[in-house]
DNA sequence: CGGCGTTTTGAGAGAGCTCAACATCGGTGG
DNA sequence: CCACCGATGTTGAGCTCTCTCAAAACGCCG
């Protein structure tokens, strides 16, 4: 997840760099964990594959996040993540961190932190599968991922990725996306999708108290 | 979560008991956070409201469980809790706990782990999402909410709550169940379902390597 | 220029959702 | 003790939506 400061410089220093090609895997569902990793260019996935040898996204990782934070407190990793683009990241041994969390109170509380709002964001995940329709879906990434001026969304490199992470086919995506912008929902701009007027996103933590 | 070893006894005495009765609220979306919860009786669920007004069920919590952990660093609960059934929980003010923390890196490290365990819990949640057909759905509960004879999963007091957990309508889990009734996949007997021989659940984490 | 992957569009089928009716169980009050 | 009532459990039928398989532009890179 996105969180710069919880990493003092104390560790930061200890940190490994590493690059990967595009589809090189960083670690596997099952392996040992070793510590803790920090993207710092291109972007990651995690996944897993689910019966029927389906790959699903997790979680999509890009520059600034951190992934395997869970895995600190487990023997084994419980997802595979791979790189989707060429890609660079640091490397945190585990002992390394837990030694610093034990001198250091204050990386202690900014990593809980980071936990919670990882914590917050997969349950943000998990209401969006149970949106049925596709259409809606794309509403709800909307209404999360709305950029400051309330109206564009920046999406995924590409749309096959975005169609992963919605837990969509590329297909099913691709026509909804396309129905949308004939209904003037949205428009769509390099890489950009621009909410129209008349399509107020709804604000999934409205401030709305009252029973 | 489960956890039971995270509260140190300087913190558990700080707990005050507050009794729900079925359908009771304990918080609401979007007021402010005081603390968290531990459930001592009964059931809780954590949901919230899509905008279809439907309600979907991020989490049952039972006996054991913590609830609203991460909101401890948040200003604003970011779902509901609402008692299922008559229900008691024991409360912690938000205050005395970070107080504890900055003190005792004992719990502080156990707390994280906790904290850490969620999210692992709610990738798998995540996962079990993806899985489009109900049958699967279902084996993938059974896979991994199995008891420890690995035959037996003790299910949540009524189907309708099951099927919410599982993200389908209450007709849908009828159907399927009794269909891998009949087709001699499970028992169902008094709350409990038992896999029946030559339907080997697929463990979902395995000890596997290669690659 | 020739692959290769992404983006699009088409058509068909399957699976769950919705609406609806009915059975069952437990608790309540007459 | 029994009738009533609400909630859960159960089954039926039709509909809608996405998934799947297929095929064709399009874009990028060697």
């Amino acid at each position: 997840m996105s969180e710069e400061a919880w990493l003092p410089a104390t560790v930061r220093t200890a940190g490994i760099e590493r690059s990967l090609k595009a589809g090189e895997t960083l670690f596997r569902q099952g392996s040992r964990t070793v510590g803790l990793y920090k993207v710092l260019t291109g972007k990651l996935r995690l996944t897993r594959v689910d019966r029927s040898g389906r790959e699903i996204v997790l979680y999509s990782a890009g520059p600034g996040d951190t992934i395997a934070e869970a895995s600190l407190f487990a023997a084994t990793y419980h997802c595979d993540a791979i790189a989707t683009t060429k890609a660079s990241v640091c490397f945190y041994p585990k002992a390394a961190l837990l030694a610093e969390f034990k001198r250091n109170p204050k990386a202690t509380e900014a990593f809980m932190a980071m936990l919670a709002r990882q914590i917050m964001q997969l349950r943000t995940n998990l209401e969006q599968r149970n949106i049925r329709t596709a259409r809606d879906r794309v509403r709800h990434y909307l209404a999360v991922n709305l950029a400051a001026d309330g109206r564009t969304v920046t999406l995924p490199a590409t749309l096959k990725e975005f169609a992963g992470i919605l837990g969509l086919t590329h297909e099913a995506l691709y026509r909804t996306l396309a129905k949308m912008q004939r209904d003037a929902e949205i428009e769509r701009r390099q890489g950009k999708i621009r909410l129209l007027a008349g399509h107020d996103p709804d604000h999934t933590q409205p401030p709305a108290f009252g029973v």
